[in-house]
DNA sequence: GGATTCATGTAAGAGGTTACATGATTAT
DNA sequence: ATAATCATGTAACCTCTTACATGAATCC
């Protein structure tokens, strides 16, 4: 399993409490991520298939009477695995936090599953490093212009840091603590 | 001119000051946006092409004796007002911040042309008016998760805001002062 | 003698968006 | 009556990435 191909993990998570046909997922994502990530219907059953030829999941057929049959999907236990370690493993850009690592917080709260403590420090590690390479650079910097954008990349660093101590630990936390 | 294809401003940007050929602008680019605005050398020339056929650029063939002849692209009236107006509106996604906002500003301080201050003012408007109305749905949502999603979205709106106001700002003014 | 620079491109493929297609059922 | 919901998909198109192709000149 590449790792580029991220927005269809999202898809395995959804299938992760148990099987679920396309509509479903649809509805299921729209209402709990629609402010994070989005996906159309036809996009969507091009992803089922592609996760279904990548043997992530399989499906089996529902008839029905009147409408076309469902395609009632689930995970295989590849694909169990897949979703698992996605879900634990920290994203390597601060672009990705915005879309990729909310979903994994998201994932990691609705299915009330351990590590979400562990993946934000992980991940405010790797931040800081980051942090701290962009500072050494900028210093070092003469353009004033290319100053600059080292300022706003260690800027937005610095929210993510503070959102994740006071916001995104809290969260989990509160979760946990409410089980 | 369609305000989806944002990335090609840059390459006529690129081209304010002067005629260049592909190669050169490439080069151009990679010193002066690199750690913001990337192409690759394959895709210039396909942008190049695709701007030519929009008529923002034309080009006259410079012969050489041993190499291809090369193409010296120049502005249009059309390209040279399409740039322009570009460079002076404000983006309308944060998420557009990141890269389209910071090539703007970038043009707007190497071309050393009026209105930078003006272009982050609305911008910084624009940006007060998408926080408060992120405050407000905040407030207002009930489920923790979507909450902190907010969350983290006002903070990088602030991030944003204060880079503006601490840097940006006086990276402007700086540049005007010492013409 | 081999790598890098100059200078241009084509082709294949990955991923996404929008539009279109179907057709019964249920809600207004 | 007509709009929205259920449930699935195909086709066209757009953008970007990666790989490949050419071929002399110059640097080490």
């Amino acid at each position: 399993m590449q790792n580029r191909l991220r927005t269809e993990y999202v898809l395995l998570g959804a299938l992760y409490q148990g099987p679920k046909h396309g509509y479903e997922i649809m509805h299921f994502l729209e209402s709990a991520l629609q402010s994070t990530w989005q996906v159309s219907s036809s996009q969507l059953y091009v992803l089922l298939k592609r996760l279904e030829n990548q043997g992530l999941l399989r499906y089996s057929l529902k008839e029905q009477k009147t409408r076309p049959a469902k395609r009632v999907f689930s995970l295989t236990p590849a694909g169990k695995k897949g979703f698992l370690d996605w879900l634990r493993s920290p994203v390597e850009h601060v672009r990705d936090l915005r879309v990729e690592f909310i979903a994994k917080l998201f994932f990691l709260h609705y299915l009330s599953l351990k590590g979400g403590e562990d993946l934000i420090k992980v991940q405010i590690g790797l931040l800081e490093g980051r942090k701290k390479g962009l500072k050494k650079e900028g210093d070092k910097e003469k353009d004033p212009f290319k100053k600059i954008v080292f300022g706003i990349k260690v800027m937005t660093i610095e929210a993510w840091l503070q959102w994740f101590r006071k916001q995104a630990i809290p969260f989990l936390r509160k979760a946990i603590g409410s089980q």
